[in-house]
DNA sequence: TTGAAAGCGCTAACAG
DNA sequence: CTGTTAGCGCTTTCAA
């Protein structure tokens, strides 16, 4: 089968008996043309399906993609999922498209992303950033006028917007509401590896939220794991720990589903538990799941929002931007101890 | 602040003192250069921290761009977001750049999506496509040499490649898998547009598994919503009947929530279920539930290979390819009916 | 081993 | 109202 070459605007305009300027006016509607020049210009597109290409567009114009980059860890996350819906919902009506890549946690293919994303001059660039990766190489490009948004975490070794949950006072109220329950001994299920901006800030709310109840900070109720496993895991072993917790803080969706899991395997229904980021049929569980909800699709709007702004021409400070997290109160949280 | 414009590969040549072309031969390792030459070059792309306009590039060789387009309906949909994960996996080791639009069910956002990716000249397409439109439009393209395949559906009006899981016979299984434990009033609650394909199927399977076992179909038994809350009103409706289901085919992952939101409002842990596509915390539901697990992941990466076949000039007719599905087994099925 | 010229598809600037 | 020329940043072709 002979493989047609596309059509392009010459094309067109030698089927029209035109020049090629007066094609892309028709389509621009830049300018002045006859009536009949246009009807003729538009059957001929149709007829011969030319649809303009866009990279050369962007090139003539000397501007960038009409893209932008979005690099998250993974996507099948379902955090990182709304995420990405939430900004789409801010890009789509700008006539922006979205350029989506993974960095599986793994630095270099994050920085093999970014220079991807470069390479394409991508409008803005948006990332929950690897915590092991500095940032330092996109200096230049963020005084070249990309702008740079960070998502979820804060970015290293550069300065740049940030979208950021409330991740230390959501875990502080999450923890204060368990010892308002009574709770005194309260472990803490997080995820590894340990050095990850949203783990730290959620510990350090949970230590706070000791620390104003007088409770001392015991580092054997802190464990966590790699995935849902890692985390029923831990919980089980928090549970055999010869002065157990009564209540546990977990502090992400797959940690909560963890510890979910975890206190389902020892039948331990009378183990309290709050979980962070919402997950589906927490409403159902039984006992229901409390927890403290994320909102990642105004995170996303958010970040979108940002970079749009940056594109529009603000020059003002790079800032952060805290969305604020919910209690949600369901009754895991509420169980007194025995 | 002064905005700097990026560097070209003219600005490297000046610097260094050669031509653009010599530039050219370092960074691809194009033609022979003597090794001080490399030296230098590569010295300055790294002090002016050159990259490679991949527009340019793209357009002076006149192929595709080095993208794949994809459209789903909805990212924060886990399935879709699981199978973005799996079509990833595929692309990024080949180099390709994942292009990403939300068609939000409607047939407009989906047509300006996917012509959006034509004018940017992506490589391959692939798309859960809107049962409402036609996509015929397409047969130029494809014929063009453009490598098209649905996903989770297939697309009507155009002959292209698919991949889709084994609806029909999931349900089947999964409703006979019911009827083995005694149940004879089997209720189904699928999504809406009743039109979508993969609910037309899954009702398909399950007539199908009535029809083996002698029973009647009974419209009254079928009932829908359009997310989780409707689905669980509809479960709700369904159990008020005056001869109620006993059992229930939930078509789909957030039916299949729904259908669990639904029994557990109605306090009714008697009703047996089987819901299609896992969900995450399915095992510690009280009873676990039975559900026709898919394959998201491997639909993406059997999507994302077909299309790099057909890129590698595969030009064998459209062919369907089906995942299967798995009836996994966890309680929730195999309750009798009292 | 290196360079000059031409051109990918499009549009800005200027003529006509 | 319409056409011509030039050039975006890159690579191919051909020549030196």
């Amino acid at each position: 089968m002979p493989v047609a070459r596309r059509p392009t605007l010459s094309d067109v305009a030698q089927e029209v008996g035109v020049s090629a300027k007066t094609v892309s006016r028709v389509l621009n509607e830049d300018g002045p043309v006859s009536a009949e020049t246009r009807e003729r210009v538009m059957e001929a597109v149709q007829r011969l399906g030319f649809r303009p290409n866009l990279m050369a567009r962007h090139m003539r114009l000397g501007k960038s993609d009409t893209a932008i980059g979005l690099v998250v860890p993974d996507m099948s996350n379902p955090f990182f999922a709304t995420v990405v819906s939430g900004i789409e919902s801010v890009t789509h009506g700008r006539g922006l498209t979205l350029l989506i890549g993974s960095s599986a946690q793994d630095a270099e293919r994050e920085r093999s992303l970014v220079g991807t994303f470069l390479a394409r001059r991508v409008s803005a660039l948006l990332m929950a950033p690897i915590p092991s990766a500095d940032h330092g190489y996109l200096k230049a490009e963020r005084s070249a006028g990309l702008p740079v948004v960070f998502l979820d975490r804060p970015g290293t070794g550069l300065t740049a917007d940030s979208v950021l949950s409330s991740n230390r006072q959501g875990a502080r109220e999450g923890v204060a509401h368990l010892i308002r329950h009574g709770h005194r001994r309260i472990g803490f299920i997080g995820d590894t590896p340990t050095a990850l901006y949203t783990r730290r800030m959620r510990l350090r709310g949970y230590r706070d939220a000791l620390a104003e109840a007088g409770l001392a900070y015991d580092r054997a109720l802190v464990a966590g794991g790699q995935d849902v496993e890692g985390a029923a895991d831990a919980t089980e072993r928090l549970l055999t720990l010869a002065d157990p917790p009564t209540a546990l803080l977990a502090a992400n969706n797959f940690s909560s589903m963890g510890a979910v899991v975890g206190l389902a395997r020892a039948a331990r229904k009378d183990v309290a538990l709050v979980g962070f980021d919402d997950i589906p049929l927490a409403g159902v569980l039984e006992p229901a799941l409390t927890v403290v909800a994320q909102d990642p699709a105004a995170m996303g709007a958010a970040a979108a929002t940002i970079a749009l702004s940056r594109l529009d021409g603000d020059r003002s400070r790079a800032r952060s931007t805290e969305i604020p997290t919910r209690l949600v109160l369901r009754g895991s949280g509420e169980l007194r101890p025995r």
